[in-house]
Formats: structure tokens, C-alpha cells, sequence
DNA sequence: GCTATCACG
DNA sequence: GACGTACGTGATAGCC
């Protein structure tokens, strides 16, 4: 640096917050073509960052410049006065991804980019304002926010970037009635109700500046407060005296704020071509980057309509140490653990892991948590752990070394709620759900598990241990080794702390590494858009709809397996005396050798095991042959399986608290964007059949409610009428005519009036079929008729739509060129198998063809699901259950017309305005004091 | 831990 | 011309 800041030198300081949002307000919600990230702030902010440039060439150019951000919300203010700004509101959703992008547009603008952590802005500028004006050069602080106001004075101004318009010592007080010097002290009076500072009841700024311009000063007002004539208000300045200071303290400026750089360090740069142009071209502004390539006189790189697509994973990661498992610490005093939470809040960002007694988030209880903020930088904080030991009994007690849990706690639920600091996990569904039992609500969030399936859903796990090894290369510790596996397995509240330490705090650095390494690609890879609007916002959502969980009529349930058990004991006594011996009828493998060894049926052996098929397909062709056995079997498996699946499993997954099943989804359970129900599966109960429908009955509202379900109409055949652009199919849609009558009377030449429900049925059965990737074989076994008319029908239909098969192609070629599909909503699918030969690869095609169908249906629920809190916000109702294209809730009787409206509407809607579909949803809603009657 | 079977959309 | 044959799931029981 040539010579040191003084005498001669201006310094720019431009309020790069209020940029920000003044970018964002000003221009309507830009996103980037390539992958939708949302980009309109940041194209303000570089429109506007680039004409400060080229005005601040002339008279006003500056010597030094730099552009201040805020940190965090959380500063010193906040310990002063805990409301301090609480009547903020966050950021809107869009904007939070964009802040770290104007950082780096800054610094592409080679201007130096400056905040602190627990500092504002403000208090940022008022000291480098502060600095300069000491070593006797000049600041221009650019903004119009009034707080800065105080500043104005010897050496400093402001310049109001909107109007282009100087603020100096005349217009401090044509706003506040008093020069610059007094301001704070109108301020602390008048207090401001964004910012959430008090002030004096009663008092706002033309009163405060008449008692100001009267008295002299805050502290002389203060002390002659008696003296003040009208009753009203010096009885406020003499009761509120107090809160008046503190209100002084919160708007008075800190011109101390340590900052670890000298003003020489801020000198002015141009900016470099090359930088600038680079970034400008990766956010895509066209205009800009032209605009910017001529100023420098060089060719405008070109903005790619759609970027190349690294595939897979990143090649190698950031220059990282190794995974060190005995480098991490143990938090156990309350100085160790403010220190991580001060790293933390200063990192902004934390991968965050918790360990508890089980797997169920709704049983299980919380033993410790970890924590990473850096590679090669994490912790467990245990506050569970149990002295177990050998003994049987056990001490039952809290082991040392552990701080206590409502300590810990409540010391992270501020930073886990910070709407400034990102928690990341490695499916975090989990986390979020233990941690809202003990009253904590994450915000915001993001999870690794999450970014890989929006990657790459269907090409390998995203389970923590598959993705540190593809991701990483890195082998993570087996919980086995802690607690064991089988019989002998126990609680990790059971495992010595010195042991869960490696453990635990591994999987909190392995979540970081993964976050680090995959959060880059969504970009290239396009799939931002999905990640943000489709993965992401269904955490919350979910784990508020398990953990509502529904009723359930335990004695409903036990009084039908009794039932079923004296029903299939008959038939078992039945199939015995059929077969002349005793044999366990639920065993394929001894009912296989009755009936095709012993008896001698005709029916071959199934491949690989050499075993016997007995499945339904093939008992039923026997049974229709008139035998008597697999007729009784077919029945007794009925009862068997509604027995031991649903009514006896069922009542063991009533939790004993709530009274209520809670069952899990998987977010990635399904690579087509489908949710997956576990523990237990509540997406697969019986409607079928009389019989099994009457499980739906044990599940109930509560006294004074009632279930409501709402399901998608033929939600698959209008999306490929969509996506297919069928015209036929889409009028039919349109005019709300029977679909499947239609396609019977395209096909075959009949009237949809007075039509056979045979001929209605097999072109239901199509219209099906062609959904999965249709062939001959697959309709003739569905229908039972011969292949050849089976295969006839096929080349009916493709011929009188034959937009189909080219919809077919075009998926099948896409899958073959990219690697993967797409569903209309930029939902990825990754095609693994499709350019392979053989047996596989009819298989991969038929999936390509079926991914963008059924995961664009699941797309639009869960774009339902997503925004159905806030329509339902007002009702007296829980979203409950989703089961592919339904959704079930529980309401007050009272609300129930309501909440279908309500929830209905969403439905309906909820594809738009991603996308403009050309079909209508249709929604069909039932209600009832049952899931059995709700249908 | 694998296979066969069958419940759902 | 042969091959295998409708898409996506999860739970249970039998068996090794």
C-alpha cells in the first residue's frame, strides 16, 4: 500500500444490506434460466453496484471504498434489550440463498466486502466513518437509512443513492429538527418501531425534538424532567427514564468496533475483466456481462442457454485433512459449549447429528448432540448417557462429564432457530422431529440426504454411510462396534462417552463434508429448483403430520384377527383333509410339493431356486380348473396376510402416549419422487376388498371430528395427456367425460352411451398399462385373453393416439443421451440402466418412460402439502396421512366444509405457476368418522 | 439375510 | 429370432 489513509482521501462506504433488499424490491422475482435459482436481488444489486462504478469515476470518485454487510441477526443489541428487532420479520424465502451471492458479487467487483460477526453494519460504518475522519480524510457513507444520520458531521456525509442526493448537516435536521450531534437522543425518545426500539410512549420525533432543542440534551431533559409542563408527558419522562437510556444505547452507533484491517486496505481497485465477466456470466445476466464486455473493451463471453452438466460426483474435494476420529472434543462445561455456539454463530452455517435411545423419533429420547462448522472441527455434547455396565440393572444413572440437558438446550435453541444460521443434516426429518419434542423448531435447514436425491434419485443410497463412501471416499465408523447388533444390542445412552465421542462426532463432520461437496452441484446440475421446492420444504411438513399421527381402534383391530384366526383354522383343517397330510400352509415351499409332487398338478418350476411358483397368478389358474386346494389356499393367504400385516401388526404401532399411529415417510424412499411410508406402512392398507376395506375403519377421528380424504382423479393419465400433448385425451379431460369409456370408443369405433363394461374395462386396463411401458405379454396376463389380441389392442391404441409412442421415444432417447429424465417440474431421475443390453434393459426403459408420469404427480402433491399448512392455518384441522395422489386430514365436524374448500383449492392449484397444465386437476373429497366412510 | 408373497397407488 | 415381460413401494413369514 502506497501511503497511509489521511488528508486527501475520501472513503466510500456503501450499506450493502440496504442494497440488497432495495435490489430485491425493486425488480420482480428473476430466476436463473438454467436451474430457476432465484437471482433477482442479485441482479439488482450488480446493476446497481456497477453504475455506483461508473458514476464514482470524476469529482465524487473516491480513493477507498468498501461495501459493509450484517452479519447475523443476533449482536450485542439483542443482550441489551431482548426484543431488540424481534419485530422483524425474516427474509423472505427467496432472498436467503441470494445473500451469499451479493458477497461474491463484491468481491467480482473487486471491492472489498466487509462484516463482523454480533456487529450491524451500522456499527461497522460508523467506525470506519470514525477512523477516516480521524487521520483527516473524508467518509461518504452511501444510504438513506436514518440511523446512520448520527454520523453526519466533520469529514462525513451521506449520499442518498436513490435520489443521487447529498445528505449533510441541513438535512440531518431538516429530518430530526436537531443537528447530527442530537439525533440519537431523538431517536431514544421517539424510539422506532421496525427496529423494535421503545422509546417514550407517546413521544415521537417532533415532540422529542422540541423537549431536545429545549433542554440541550437527553441526560439535562432527563434530570429536569419535573420541570416539563404538560402533566402527560413528563410523566412518561420520568417513568419510562429508563427505558429511554437503554433506547439511547440500542441507536447509538459503536465506533469501536474491532476490526482486524486498516483503511488502507480498502483502497480503490478496478475491477478485473476477467473476475467480474466470470461472474456475471454464471449468474447469466446477459445485458450486464455485454455491458460489462464493452466497457472493458473486451468480447463478451456467452451466457449458454443451458450449461454442460458435470454428472456424478465431484471429481475431488476442497483440500481437506484427513478424518481424524480422536481429534474431536467432548463438550462438557458451559465454557466449551458458549464457544462452539459463538464459532457457530459466527460460521453461520453448522452440521448438526443427534444421537438417541432408538430409531422411533416418537419413543426415542435424546442422549447427545454433535456439531462440526469446519473440516477437521467437531463435537458431542453428551447429555444422556447412562453408567450402564455389565450389571443387568444397571445404575440406571446419568453418567459424569455431562452438562445437564436443559442447560445445553436452552442455549442452542436460539442458534437452532436463527433464521441467520443453516442447519445441515444428514436426513434431518429425524433431528428436526426430537428436537421439536423437547420444544425446539429448526429453521432453517438443509440436509444432505436431500441434495443427493434431488442429484441423483435413482442411481445408488443416500444413506450417510453409502454417500460418505461415493461422496468422500471415506469409510464411516459402523454403529455396531458401539452398541452391538442383535440380542445383545444396546441403547447408545449406554455407550461410554468416550466411545460415542468418535462416533457421533464423525457423523456431524462426515454430514459438513457432504454439504460442502454437494451443495455446489445443484446448480450445474440444474436441479436447484427441485431441491428448493420440492425436497427441502417437506421436512417441516412431514414431521408435523407424524408426529400428529392418526387414531386408531386397537379393539376394532383384535376383535378382526380373532376373527380371521377361527376362519383360517378352518380352512387350514379344510386344505389338510384336500391334501390327505398336515403341512404348514404358509410355506410355499411345502405347499409347492403338495400340490404339483404329490398331487401332481401341472405347473413348472420357478427359476433361480429351483422352487416351486404357488404364487396367486398360479393358484388361481388351478383354482379356475376346479381344484378345490389352492382355491382354500388362495383364501386362507387372504386372511393370513390382513391378519399378521395390518390387524395384529397394526395395534403394536399404537403409541402408548398419543394413543395414535405415527408412521414415517421416507423422503427418498422411492426414486420417482413418491414418498414411502414405514414403521408401519401406512400407504398400503386394504380397499380392495370387503374385508380388508373394513381395516379402514379402525382408523377414526377423534370425538367431535371427523377424517376428511381428498384424492387426485386420474391424476397419471392427465399428466400424460399433458406431457404427451394428446390431443383426444386432453378434450376428454377437459369435458369431463369418462376417460377410460372414451379410449373404448377411440379404439374400438362403439358409442360411449350404453357401452359393455367388458370392452370399458380393457381399455381401463390400458390406459393403465400404457402408463408402466405397456407390452403384450403384461395386458394379456392382466386381462386374461390371448397375447396376439392383447398385442392387437396395443397397436389400436397407439394408433389412434399416436402422440404416445412418440412421447415413448423421445423419453426413452432423452434417458439414453443424458443419463437421466426429467419430470415437468425439473424433478431428476437418473436412468442407471437404460444403455445396457439384455434382459435389464427393457426394464430401465419401461421405468424412464413411467419416472416423469408418476414423479410429476408426485411433484404436484407435494407442492400441495408444501403450501397446505398456511391454507389450512385457520381451521381447526390436521393434515394427517399422504398416500400418493390422497391426502387424509382430521377436522373439527364443524370446519369440515371449510377444510375441503380449503384444502381442495391448494390441490387443485398445485401445480401452478410452476407450470400451466393443460388438463384440469380434478379432486374427489369424502368425509367420515372413518377412513372407511371418508371414501 | 434372502426369497416369495401380497397389500397399496 | 430370442429374451423377458407393467411402474413404484413395505411388511411378513419361511428358510438357510
Amino acid at each position: 500500500m502506497s501511503n497511509a489513509f489521511g488528508k486527501g482521501h475520501k472513503l466510500h462506504l456503501i450499506d450493502g444490506s440496504a442494497f440488497i433488499f432495495r435490489a430485491y424490491h425493486a425488480l420482480p422475482p428473476l430466476t436463473r434460466k438454467s436451474d430457476g435459482l432465484p437471482i433477482g436481488a442479485v441482479a439488482g444489486f450488480c446493476n446497481m453496484l456497477w453504475k455506483y462504478v461508473q458514476d464514482s469515476k470524476g469529482d465524487m470518485a473516491p480513493t477507498h471504498v468498501a461495501v459493509i454487510f450484517d452479519h447475523s441477526a443476533k449482536t450485542f443489541r439483542s443482550d441489551l434489550y431482548a426484543d431488540y428487532k424481534a419485530n422483524r420479520p425474516p427474509p423472505p424465502e427467496d432472498l436467503v440463498p441470494q445473500f451469499p451471492l451479493t458477497r461474491e458479487a463484491t468481491k467480482a467487483f473487486n471491492i472489498a466486502c466487509i462484516e463482523l460477526e454480533n456487529f450491524e453494519a451500522d456499527d461497522i460504518i460508523a467506525t470506519l466513518a470514525c477512523q477516516a475522519r480521524e487521520a483527516g480524510g473524508e467518509a461518504v457513507i452511501i444510504s438513506s437509512d436514518k440511523d446512520l444520520m448520527q454520523l453526519v458531521g466533520d469529514g462525513v456525509t451521506m449520499l442518498d443513492p436513490i435520489k443521487n442526493k447529498e445528505i449533510g448537516p441541513e438535512e440531518v435536521e431538516e429530518k430530526f429538527g436537531v443537528g447530527p450531534d442530537r439525533v440519537v437522543d431523538i431517536q431514544a425518545l421517539a424510539g422506532d418501531s421496525v427496529d423494535n426500539v421503545p422509546g417514550a410512549p407517546g413521544i415521537g420525533i417532533k415532540t422529542a425534538a422540541l423537549l431536545i432543542n429545549e433542554y440541550g440534551d437527553l441526560e439535562t431533559l432527563l434530570a429536569r424532567a419535573d420541570e416539563i409542563k404538560q402533566p402527560k408527558r413528563r410523566q412518561t419522562l420520568i417513568d419510562f427514564a429508563d427505558q429511554i437510556r437503554v433506547s439511547k444505547q440500542l441507536v447509538q452507533l459503536d465506533c469501536e468496533t474491532p476490526l482486524d484491517f486498516t483503511l488502507e486496505t480498502l483502497e480503490l481497485r478496478d475491477p478485473e475483466p476477467e473476475t467480474l465477466l466470470g461472474f456475471l456470466t454464471e449468474m447469466e445476466f446477459r445485458t450486464l456481462t455485454n455491458r460489462v464486455a464493452e466497457k472493458f473493451e473486451v468480447e463478451a463471453p456467452s451466457v449458454p442457454d443451458t450449461p454442460a452438466a458435470p454428472q456424478g460426483e465431484a471429481a475431488a474435494g476442497p483440500d481437506w485433512p484427513e478424518i481424524d476420529r480422536d481429534g474431536y472434543e467432548t463438550v462438557a462445561t458451559e465454557d466449551a459449549l458458549d464457544s462452539w455456539i459463538a464459532r457457530i454463530a459466527e460460521a453461520g452455517a453448522v452440521a448438526i447429528d443427534t444421537e438417541t435411545t432408538g430409531l422411533n423419533e416418537m419413543t426415542a429420547d435424546l442422549v447427545g448432540i454433535s456439531l462440526c462448522v469446519e473440516a477437521g472441527s467437531a463435537c458431542y455434547i453428551p447429555v444422556g448417557h447412562v453408567s450402564g455396565g455389565g450389571d443387568l440393572f444397571g445404575s440406571g444413572a446419568k453418567s459424569d462429564g455431562q452438562l445437564d440437558m436443559d442447560l445445553v438446550l436452552g442455549k442452542l435453541k436460539p442458534l437452532l432457530e436463527d433464521a441467520a444460521i443453516l442447519k445441515i443434516g444428514q436426513n434431518i426429518k429425524y433431528d428436526w422431529k426430537i428436537l421439536a419434542r423437547l420444544g425446539i423448531r429448526m429453521t432453517p435447514i438443509e440436509d444432505t440426504m436431500l441434495l443427493s436425491y434431488a442429484l441423483s434419485a435413482g442411481d445408488g443410497g443416500h444413506g450417510m454411510d453409502a454417500l460418505s463412501e461415493r461422496v468422500l471416499g471415506h469409510t464411516t465408523m459402523p454403529i455396531k462396534d458401539l452398541i452391538g447388533s442383535g440380542k445383545s444390542q444396546i441403547g447408545f445412552e449406554q455407550v461410554e462417552i468416550a466411545k460415542a465421542t468418535p462416533y457421533a462426532a464423525e457423523d456431524a463432520e462426515v454430514t459438513w463434508r457432504l454439504w460442502q461437496m454437494l451443495r455446489p452441484q445443484l446448480s450445474p446440475n440444474r436441479v436447484t429448483t427441485a431441491y428448493e421446492t420440492l425436497e427441502r420444504p417437506m421436512v417441516p411438513v412431514l414431521a408435523d403430520m407424524e408426529m400428529a399421527g392418526i387414531k386408531v381402534d386397537p379393539e376394532h383391530l383384535a376383535r378382526m384377527s380373532n376373527v380371521f384366526a377361527q376362519k383360517m383354522a378352518g380352512l387350514e383343517d379344510e386344505i389338510h383333509e384336500l391334501a390327505g397330510q398336515k403341512f404348514n400352509v404358509g410355506s410355499p415351499k411345502q405347499l409347492g410339493e403338495i400340490l404339483f409332487d404329490k398331487m401332481g398338478l401341472a405347473g413348472g418350476k420357478q427359476g433361480k431356486t429351483g422352487a416351486y411358483s404357488t404364487s396367486a397368478d398360479v393358484l388361481e389358474d388351478l383354482a379356475a380348473e376346479g381344484h378345490d386346494l389352492p382355491a382354500r389356499v388362495l383364501d386362507w393367504r387372504g386372511m393370513s396376510k390382513l391378519k399378521s400385516t395390518y390387524t395384529d401388526a397394526l395395534q403394536t404401532h399404537v403409541n402408548a402416549d398419543t394413543g395414535r399411529v405415527h408412521t414415517s415417510y421416507s423422503i427418498t424412499g422411492a426414486q420417482t419422487g413418491r414418498l414411502a411410508s414405514t414403521d408401519p406402512n401406512l400407504q398400503n392398507i386394504p380397499i380392495r376388498t370387503e374385508e380388508g376395506r373394513r381395516i379402514r375403519e379402525a382408523f377414526i377421528a377423534t370425538p367431535g371430528h371427523r377424517l376428511v380424504a381428498l384424492d387426485y382423479s386420474q391424476i397419471e393419465l392427465r399428466i400424460l395427456a399433458h406431457v404427451a400433448d394428446i390431443p383426444a385425451l386432453k378434450q376428454a379431460f377437459r369435458d369431463g367425460i369418462d376417460i377410460h369409456a372414451m379410449t373404448a370408443s377411440q379404439m374400438f369405433g362403439v358409442p360411449i352411451e350404453g357401452m359393455d363394461p367388458m370392452i370399458r374395462r380393457q381399455a381401463k386396463a390400458i390406459n393403465f398399462g400404457v402408463i408402466y411401458g405397456i407390452s403384450g405379454f403384461g395386458l394379456s396376463r392382466n386381462l386374461r385373453i390371448p397375447r396376439a389380441e392383447a398385442q392387437a389392442f396395443i397397436d389400436t391404441y397407439f394408433e389412434r393416439f399416436p402422440e404416445i409412442r412418440a412421447y415413448m421415444d423421445k423419453t426413452v432417447e432423452d434417458a439414453k443421451r443424458d443419463g437421466f429424465v426429467r419430470t415437468i417440474f425439473g424433478r431428476r431421475i437418473m436412468t442407471p440402466g437404460i444403455n445396457t443390453k439384455g434382459p435389464a434393459a427393457g426394464g430401465a426403459r419401461r421405468a424412464a418412460i413411467n419416472a416423469p408420469i408418476q414423479g410429476a404427480a408426485a411433484d404436484i402433491i407435494r407442492r400441495a402439502m408444501i403450501r397446505m399448512p398456511a391454507a389450512i392455518r385457520d381451521l381447526p384441522a390436521k393434515m394427517l396421512l399422504q398416500v400418493h395422489d390422497e391426502l387424509v386430514f382430521e377436522v373439527e365436524d364443524k370446519a369440515v366444509d371449510d377444510l375441503v374448500d380449503a384444502a381442495r383449492g391448494v390441490m387443485e392449484g398445485a401445480a401452478e405457476p410452476a407450470v400451466k397444465l393443460s388438463v384440469p386437476l380434478v379432486v374427489d373429497a369424502g368425509t367420515g368418522e372413518s377412513w372407511a366412510a371418508a371414501h
